[in-house]
DNA sequence: CGCCGGAGTATTGTATACAATATCCACATG
DNA sequence: CATGTGGATATTGTATACAATACTCCGGCG
């Protein structure tokens, strides 16, 4: 079919610009593992399955390569990024610090709009079916991200989004959710200590939370590889 | 002049892509105050001046409102970006969790090679001119990443770079080089503690050196607003 | 049999053309 | 005189055309 390649209705939600829309599109596919670790991603290809040209492609993906979630070399397209073991340690060591200083800003500034959607991101974590990891790798994002935005700090929120999206790559390599035992009371443990603003205490229960997980998912990682 | 727009021999450092010249171009323009925060950026002009077509500078635009360094609306062209008051307080709160993470790791991790390049990134800083801001602020700078460069954790420095480039962005909109009394008993103190291979010491150091700075362009850019 | 080379193809990189939105200023109107 | 309305202009957003580089695959050669 070589019909009319821009004219049918968009094959994405459509903001006010192309570009917008289409970065939100692969950064999700990336993030839910649609695309894998590794895998290449064809300008022409995209841009027809989209309905859309290839600028608005490529602008969208120079900001996913700023992003850290494609690489690319000259002239040789893009994939994408998979992640050494190496680079996994780095960023759970990094996360661990950052985690930290959220869950204590968060214990400091939360509000009560914020303590409700911690509450509601929790139960929805708690629900999730054990089999589907890409649910669950999405809840898990969705709780550490309402902590971090309760901690009401734009830089650090920017920066915990880095990580993890870097994360959530580093899940989809391993194909694992790692259903630690711990998993749940460690959570309730940073969100109590969140609550009670007790913001020692949410430092290091989400220390302790990201160093349990990193060190599965590391050994998956290198088990994997 | 109407003469032929892309033929003139590149006003710019150009590697392999135009796209990589531009970005890094409009970088350190960015980073080294030429263009001023809120300042507009327009798309044609700057292709002129350096002689290529509109898509690699939009693209390289695209990177840089990634990096955080650039704003825009739709439609409506990018501005290099404005740091409120509140998000100069966010930014170094982060930076001395994220400084002292680098120094602890530099301590443990840095080589022979690292140590020299210290040594030397500071020595450059202690012989810089008293009146140059920018080149205070950029040697400064320097000194910063040679410490996270001798931690050796990619995601660290990573994180690292955003954040001293927005802390460069304010300063630019300060246009002060505070020389703080302690900045050199300060940088030597980190210094010396990572050399030592004292984890905590070095991380004491860069937290309290972020601080006293971050409270001193705080109060800067207060005074200015 | 393996390896080197080169035409042909595919894909990315850059430039330009076209479309849509915003900005600006003159002018009318209350 | 303030205001707002209209069109002309400028600028961004998207699509397409052209250029340059990389990949493929086949044939020749050692």
């Amino acid at each position: 079919m070589t019909l009319s390649k821009h004219s049918a209705p968009a094959a994405f939600a459509r903001p006010v610009l192309v570009r917008d829309g289409v970065y939100e599109h692969l950064r999700r596919a990336v993030l839910d593992g649609e695309i894998a670790p590794g895998e290449r991603i064809g300008e022409v290809e995209l841009g027809e399955r989209l309905g859309v040209s290839r600028t608005p492609i490529r602008e969208a993906i120079m900001r996913l390569m700023q992003d850290g979630l494609l690489v690319g070399s000259a002239n040789r397209g893009v994939r994408v990024r998979t992640v050494t073991a190496q680079e996994a340690r780095d960023t759970y060591a990094v996360r661990e610090e950052l985690d930290g200083l959220g869950a204590a800003l968060a214990a400091a500034a939360h509000t009560a709009a914020d303590a409700a959607a911690l509450r509601a991101a929790l139960d929805e974590v708690g629900a999730a079916r054990g089999d589907d990891y890409r649910q669950q790798t999405r809840l898990d994002l969705n709780f550490h991200r309402a902590i971090t935005h309760a901690a009401h700090n734009a830089a650090l929120g920017d920066l915990a989004r880095d990580l993890e999206q870097r994360v959530a790559l580093i899940k989809h390599q391993t194909r694992t959710y790692n259903a630690h035992p711990d998993t749940a009371v460690q959570h309730a443990t940073i969100l109590r200590a969140v609550l009670d603003r007790d913001a020692a205490a949410a430092r290091k229960a989400a220390r302790l939370h990201v160093r349990t997980f990193g060190a599965l998912v590391l050994q998956d990682l290198v088990a994997g590889a």
